[in-house]
DNA sequence: CATTGTCCCTGGAAGC
DNA sequence: TGCTTCCAGGGACAAT
């Protein structure tokens, strides 16, 4: 399931691969791939045009075109973005689209589950503006993370899963940056003390920085454009960790569900 | 407005 | 072995 480190490692591996590429064909084998546009529309913006880069948006990719456009991907629980270098074939199943390039090579959208999607989005089209900060950014500062946590009645999880509030955290990093921060993931939000508002910010640019140095979580069907995995999963120390102890202290860990998502924490170690 | 609940979808795991 | 049932979860949307 990508998260921010997940996508992240996916817009690094892409930049070099389809910048520059000339779009020759797009073949939809699921029209509801397709989230904003039908099929001739997407077509017809998007045949021709030059790949201008390759950037993160939250959990969104983005794709620049040289017309002002962008595409925009967002993989959510299953989805995954597979490159193919000309001349070499796909064997994977659940292909939902593939962009063909000028070159003979192609790029192939394929997601097990249907949440994932694509859409076209014009020149400022202000789609991405509803996602709250970016977190490995500079402008996200603790003192705008306190702002972002005051007054909020909502477990502190829950709040961390919220896009609008800040963007790219998913369910796994969010039980890793509360484990480090030793924060329940069922405190209030709003209830949280400088320190440790302090504590969880940085857990929160700790957790997301190593998942990024290791290439993302290979859990679920996650993997890089060129077929490889990450190894960010093997760093975790509560999430994917169910029905195990804690690695510190030994105490069985807890399995809750908060918002309707899983959630594993160390009932000694989170206060 | 703030918060919580429901639903989408499928493969894999668990139960019988 | 083979069938059925349950479960996971990001985010749009509905309900409270």
């Amino acid at each position: 399931m990508p998260e921010l480190p997940e996508v992240e490692t996916i817009k690094n591996d892409l930049l070099p691969l389809i910048s520059g590429q000339i779009i020759k064909a797009v073949e939809i084998y699921w029209p509801g791939t397709l989230r904003n546009a039908s099929v001739e529309t997407f077509s017809g913006e998007v045949v021709g045009r030059t790949i201008a880069g390759s950037k993160r948006r939250g959990k969104y990719l983005v794709f620049p075109l040289d017309n002002g456009k962008s595409i925009a991907v967002h993989l959510k629980m299953s989805g995954s973005l597979l490159f193919i270098p000309k001349g070499e074939s796909l064997s994977a199943s659940h292909v939902r689209a593939m962009f063909v390039f000028d070159d003979g090579s192609r790029l192939a959208f394929r997601d097990i589950r249907k949440f994932g999607g694509i859409w076209l989005l014009e020149k400022n089209s202000g789609f991405l503006d509803k996602l709250g900060p970016e977190p490995l950014e500079n402008n996200f500062t603790p003192q705008i993370f306190q702002n972002i946590l005051k007054g909020r009645d909502i477990p502190i999880k829950a709040l961390l899963l919220d896009q609008v509030a800040i963007a790219g955290i998913g369910n796994m990093y969010a039980d890793e940056a509360l484990f480090e921060a030793g924060i329940k993931p069922g405190e209030k939000a709003g209830g949280l003390r400088e320190d440790e508002a302090g504590k969880l910010y940085s857990a929160i640019l700790n957790v997301l920085k190593k998942g990024i140095k290791s290439g993302g979580a290979s859990v679920s069907t996650y993997q890089r454009p060129d077929g490889s995995k990450g190894l960010s999963h093997r760093d975790f120390r509560v999430a994917r960790r169910r029905d195990q102890q804690c690695l510190e202290c030994k105490t069985p860990l807890e399995y809750t569900k908060v918002r309707g998502r899983g959630t594993i924490y160390c009932p000694h170690c989170q206060k």
